[in-house]
DNA sequence: TTGAAAGCGGTACCAA
DNA sequence: TTGGTACCGCTTTCAA
């Protein structure tokens, strides 16, 4: 009757609603969830919940969920596909009536055929046949990106990130533009231009770059397969007195708010977040509406912002 | 049956398994929440999930609760008493079994005598009697960061997110610590030394120190009262070539992963956000196994961490 | 040791 | 328009 649907006459909706205020009366979710097969909660599962991309995903989730009326349950995978798998398990549980899972090897491991899926939206670059699934196009960015960086003629561009213990599916689309735009721009392929970073963290990337810069000489620019690593590497360079972009130009990947106030200024690929969370949002409350239809794929679109890490 | 209480002989013991692999049985935990009383939820509400900080401490408090069996919705508060309120409620309606909140003004206003509670751990410098809080010492922290900026004699050391539109209770502890530690060292108080940012971001701080410095001569030190906040001053202070430490020692608050990446490295005020996560949660289980029991208090310990941002 | 039954607090349906 | 009743799925208790 609370919902306000049942046909009631005034004075009777008053006595309740009076009741309701005297007892200070709170709906029961957990028997409203249970009788209506719902919750009212989505999940949300993201590698590695301290990066500022996280939060800043988050906070739009967040937001846009809770303009619907959804709350949010939120996990951390730790980049690990059992994690991946136990919380599609969970969500069946139905204390989350669908699940934003930001995966990342998951080649077929969690979501596979014949695996009782609860609605699911994934984030990112996976690519499979199976769920619904929002992602920036990160092999067209990255080389976009590296086309940029190579503009002002310079050819012996770096790439931090490449790989992240197991492969992800992220780290290989990027490292594919990557490649790409130099094989465009007729530049040879050379495997010590490839440093690699096993966390992308600002902590790792540091730690790469620093111990590479001892073994190699400085490239002319170095593109980082997320802002957080750029962050990282700008700190390295800062401390060996390397001078960017004068010596070398830097970019970054997700425009995250502390890149665009990093010394200098980070250039980035950006992307609407907000975007992100309303197109993940629409296609849950579709699928969970109706289980059948085809799979959907939603492309957010991306662009190269150019500041002063990559400038001259 | 399934938690293994009840006595069960083996062969049937064997079947049900044999019984709920088969069958791919999920239990549903609405229902068991409605029976139970529990949902094994607990909520976290921050002010603005979007930063770094709430990113750090949302990794720890989803990381120890997943360690103790919980799971944690997230809410956004926006700063707002409204909704901080509102999350109270929420919590009493028994989707979640517990609250890890925030505040940021709440004098009294979510958290009040004769206001129905949920079991409420507060995080952060908000005072009352109420709820269990943990805490670190904003004062004494601001005081001790204050005295070390001002060591190698530095004297016009001027504070950054003096105010929060409304008068935020974190604000107030720390520019008490900083007028206190003036005091001591004998330093005549300077109210254009206080430098006011509406909201404690980048951007904003930012922006407030490009206003003052274009009004006002440039101080000797700026203690920033968050590390975004002073992420944002360092980026002013490297647009307008002011050199850091050189030219003015900077200094944040939270050591935030990309603090300690900034450029310089950013001196800082840590303390223990896995700690925080655990106390929160150690108080918060105690409170909801027995919500008649005293208020507890646990503060954290801090330190003073000096980086590059303010040596010499 | 096993099986049956009641009840948690809502919602939806049906009869009055 | 209203009040009564069954049922969502799990846990607990009690009887067999």
């Amino acid at each position: 009757m609370m919902n306000g649907i049942v046909p009631v006459s005034a004075p009777t909706r008053l006595r309740v609603e009076q009741a309701m205020a005297e007892l200070d009366y709170v709906p029961n979710l957990s028997a409203r969830g249970l009788r209506n097969g719902r919750s009212g909660v989505i999940g949300l599962a993201l590698p590695d919940l301290a990066t500022p991309f996280s939060a800043e995903i988050s906070q739009s989730i967040v937001e846009v969920a809770h303009e619907q009326g959804w709350s949010v349950q939120i996990e951390e995978t730790g980049s690990d596909p059992h994690r991946e798998q136990e919380l599609m398990t969970r969500a069946r549980a139905n204390l989350i009536d669908g699940l934003i899972l930001n995966p990342v090897v998951l080649k077929e491991s969690a979501v596979q055929v014949g695996v009782a899926l609860p609605p699911v939206v994934l984030l990112g670059e996976v690519t499979q046949q199976l769920a619904d699934r929002v992602f920036v196009d990160s092999f067209a960015a990255a080389r976009d990106m590296t086309l940029a960086l190579a503009r002002p003629g310079r050819r012996r561009i770096a790439a931090l990130g490449v790989n992240r213990g197991r492969q992800s599916a992220t780290a290989l689309q990027r490292a594919g533009g990557y490649e790409a735009a130099l094989q465009e721009l007729g530049i040879a392929k050379d495997e010590s231009l490839l440093i690699s970073c096993d966390s992308w963290t600002p902590a790792s990337a540091a730690e790469a770059l620093g111990e590479y810069l001892d073994a190699h000489p400085l490239p002319e620019a170095l593109f980082c397969f997320t802002d957080s690593m750029a962050i990282g590497a700008l700190n390295t360079l800062w401390k060996r007195g390397v001078r960017v972009p004068e010596d070398i130009a830097v970019a970054g990947f997700d425009d995250v708010i502390d890149g665009r106030f990093a010394v200098p200024s980070l250039t980035t690929v950006s992307f609407d977040k907000r975007a992100i969370a309303t197109e993940a949002l629409r296609l849950l409350t579709e699928r969970m509406s109706d289980r059948s239809h085809a799979q959907q794929l939603v492309e957010i679109e991306y662009r190269i912002v150019e500041r002063d890490s990559s400038r001259g």
